[in-house]
DNA sequence: ACAATGACTTGCAATTTGCAAGTTAGTTTT
DNA sequence: AAAACTAACTTGCAAATTGCAAGTCATTGT
């Protein structure tokens, strides 16, 4: 038989066993907040615009560190503030986001450009390089400012532009 | 501001809004049914091997239909009977679970051989219009066999090998 | 010392989930 | 044509999860 359940699992399928880890409205909203709006400690994460309740976010926050998708690290200037990063088992996550985003551009009505993430979905590779790129090197600037609540809808143009066509290695 | 949440929406993300449409643990499992076991009618999922409740069961299956993602033709043989089909939003889901399953492949214990599945990604696009034509041609062959937990576990070699390297346009 | 801050807990009420056990409408069997 | 079957759902709860609001608790700033 192809399935063989593991130890508390509903079935031996890849799909399913992802879904049991983030398979929720929360934790892929995290994830994509780590990845691509440099977001990095709790209280940013629970004023990021969705507004998750805090014991869901401090509950998620968990889990995910208990499936070693992020970590956490105490700064040394400030010892209340824990900072969150994403592993690389994490980061591997950034073709789900972002087929996520593409589909949810194409079929709903989202405040994205359309036509901004036609680009993105164009150039694929490159821009999931470049997501992996700031990670490694620990880069916080946003990656899609228009994914931020936070910043003014005008002249975000101009970053994209540049992401899109640098590095195309 | 970039984020301006429609009706009942907590952003106007497409992430956000994707993953408040299919974002819990069954959704993405019908999905799957349908477009790679060739899956169509409510008894078939009831009995998929996770153990989807049948009550969550008939309330995913409207939703998904409210959302556009499948449709339900009665068939005329049997008009007990319910054909689900997903429709090209649905299929255009495509991507995202070929994501969570190779994500799930490389980071987790599961049942699907790795070297399959790093076959799928590296030949992503040519799986991808694979999966569609299917679609488009409603051929009802499982593309996944050991997706499918009833199937025979030793000869689904032959057919995964023949997917991958036909049509490679 | 005292107020403020960051990261959580805790207490509940309100949903949502998971079984098990019906229902209803078409279909086959006798 | 009545009885038995079957597909697709409902319904009834108990149990688990979620969403708010309101605490803790260990630093830090003043």
């Amino acid at each position: 038989m192809g399935a063989k359940p593991g130890p508390n699992r509903r079935s031996g399928c890849p799909v399913s066993i992802s879904l049991e880890i983030f398979g929720d409205r929360w934790s892929l909203l995290i994830i994509r907040d780590l990845m691509v709006r440099g977001f990095r400690t709790f209280k940013e994460f629970a004023a990021a615009g969705e507004g998750i309740a805090t014991n869901i976010l401090a509950d998620r926050l968990q889990r995910l560190k208990a499936a070693g998708i992020i970590t956490e690290e105490a700064e040394k200037a400030d010892r209340r503030r824990v900072y969150y990063r994403l592993t690389e088992k994490g980061i591997d996550l950034a073709p789900v986001l972002l087929d996520l985003l593409v589909w949810g551009s194409r079929h709903e009505t989202a405040d994205a450009p359309c036509s901004i993430v036609e680009e993105l979905a164009a150039n694929r590779e490159q821009v999931l390089a470049e997501v992996r790129r700031r990670w490694e090197q620990r880069d916080p600037t946003p990656v899609l400012p228009w994914l931020s609540g936070s910043v003014d809808g005008n002249r975000s143009q101009a970053r994209k532009k540049k992401l899109n066509h640098t590095r195309v290695s």
